[in-house]
DNA sequence: TTGTAGGCGTTATCAT
DNA sequence: ATGATAACGCCTACAA
């Protein structure tokens, strides 16, 4: 049906081994009957068959990056940057998604066999497989933003984040240190066990150190119905706490995308942010810069993070190490949305 | 090296072909060494290689979305109905990404000798390409929210999108409405040809109805080098035009984001929105809701015009029709961000 | 119900 | 520099 590499080989009145010389840029070939061949490939346009490829060959340069769930602001810059680095090394790179509820090791071993990939870079999700499992992966792989919760073993995993609970404690600590006491968070729901929990941790110990006693009515979580993380569900979740009738004076989302819910829903409810409460997000996407009023937020260095993901991917293909793991600092941005209290 | 299905085929001590009727959930298999293969499978770890799979096959029921650029807000809620309506249909899905530069005709080409494809869904882009060159393109495809230009043949595509050219005039239309004469509009370079164009000749032909001279001063172009149609590209474009200190009452922005980079210059620089200027956007993404104030703006039917995609795709799939179009309305949805003009 | 063998399109190993 | 041929791992007639 299809044009394949002998119907190529009998046009030119050559070998199969010739075309695939010419193809993948073999030297052992004639510079004429290369440029013979290019010339009858194009002329018919065909194309070589990347399962037939993948089969035959013991290894491919090619790296992939799965990333969990719904791409996202936060993603789509660092996958820019993954791409970037990854190109400049002369590997491909191949991003596929993996659905929320799909098994992202099973979709990366499968990747890794009909790829022959060199490297994998995980994004998202949190990441909780059994170590039978994770042997079967047969090729290094860096976890990239993802919560580390104290199960996850140094020996095991090469990773690269941000110190959530960390970042999460500065934030809160920064609001207690305005004078607010009474400091609502939305986060996700207590099941949770990655960056949802770690961030929620980080509050909880802030306002201990604060001496402020936590108040459960003012611990919101994601309705898990609504997209994870979104401006809707801010929206929804800060709703309710207003119909609640609890009384709080901030109001600390998990993300930069819930944050802005959580001031539209102020907004709509007459409330003037920061005036009349204070909001501030997690993460510093463009939209926390751009929002009215700009929110307050923890900004993670995604570009470092991006490349230094992939330059630990490399350093473990190239055998210079068997794990790496690299925790970088995240910074406060104070903007409009925060308000000291007086 | 790795496991294969011979293998497996002697560890069970039957033939590859029970095996392979094993994975693949045939009929004529005995119940229990069906079981006994399984468990076997599910011991070692057995993970059939799909490039050896598609090589074999004739055909698979995959259809692929390749989407052109950076994911954005907008497609990110047609990709959740694609890969709905796509698994009810009992196909498999692949979305895959096709880089700024990259020719989307010849990922697919690739594509469709890989994995068999039965069809494909193109997603954002201008789609130029020769008529030689998609002749080569052996299976149905759908063009979906591409902006339709004249150069488009409607006996050589499918298509589902809204009619940019109108729906961009209501807008204009409305902002005269609205008293305004002196709209700025951001908008693609000029030598695009793409929705960026439409948008804008529908722009243009407003303001020629509402017998108001197109004023050049106020026809802002995105930058090149900043990710088009982005808060950013608003912003800086914003920021220009007010240094310019041209006269102007409105700013209508060919997409949401770049109208919320609008709506932050103009902040920024002491204006209020819509009380000095009125702000306009287009797509009707989630953040023109909860930005503050909510932006006025032209929603496409998101969901709509994906399940019409697919309902097209699959009749060309099935012989129905050899192609189909379909144009939506989209809505002008009034919110906070414009005004009336005394 | 089960097994044998040929072929899918390429690339790699040898010869030549 | 070039070509014949054997894999790569799987599926599917066809045979048993």
């Amino acid at each position: 049906m299809a044009i394949t590499i002998i119907d190529i080989a009998k046009m030119c009145g050559v070998g199969v081994t010739t075309v695939s010389r010419a193809i993948n840029n073999h030297p052992d070939i004639n510079e004429e009957t290369k440029a013979m061949i290019m010339q009858v490939i194009k002329e018919n346009h065909y194309v070589p068959n990347n399962s037939a490829r993948n089969l035959k060959r013991a290894a491919s340069k090619t790296i992939a990056v799965l990333i969990k769930g719904i791409t996202n602001a936060f993603f789509n810059r660092m996958i820019q940057v993954f791409e970037k680095e990854i190109q400049t090394k002369k590997y491909s790179f191949i991003l596929q998604r993996v659905d929320e509820n799909q098994d992202e090791i099973e979709v990366a071993i499968e990747l890794v066999k009909e790829k022959r990939l060199k490297g994998i870079v995980f994004l998202g999700g949190n990441f909780l497989h059994p170590k039978e499992k994770l042997d079967q992966l047969t090729v290094p792989f860096v976890l990239s933003t993802i919560g580390m919760t104290e199960e996850f073993d140094p020996d095991e995993y090469s990773y690269v984040a941000v110190d959530d609970y960390k970042e999460s404690y500065k934030m809160v600590d920064y609001l207690c240190g305005l004078g607010h006491k009474q400091i609502a968070i939305i986060t996700a729901p207590m099941d949770d066990v990655s960056i949802g929990k770690l961030r929620y941790e980080g509050y909880k110990k802030a306002l201990e150190d604060h001496g402020v006693e936590l108040n459960d009515r003012l611990v919101l979580c994601m309705k898990e119905d609504i997209e994870s993380y979104s401006m809707e569900n801010g929206y929804v979740v800060t709703k309710e706490l207003l119909q609640s009738e609890e009384e709080f004076t901030a109001i600390y989302a998990v993300s930069d995308s819930m944050a802005i819910g959580a001031c539209k829903a102020l907004v709509e409810g007459g409330k003037r942010v920061p005036e009349d409460y204070s909001v501030a997000g997690f993460d510093g996407v463009d939209i926390s810069f751009y929002y009215n009023p700009s929110i307050t937020t923890i900004r993670q260095p995604v570009e470092e993070i991006a490349e230094e993901t992939i330059r630990i991917l490399f350093d473990m293909i190239h055998k210079k190490v068997t794990h790496a793991h690299k925790i970088f600092p995240a910074e406060l941005i104070v903007r409009e949305s925060t308000r000291l209290l007086t």
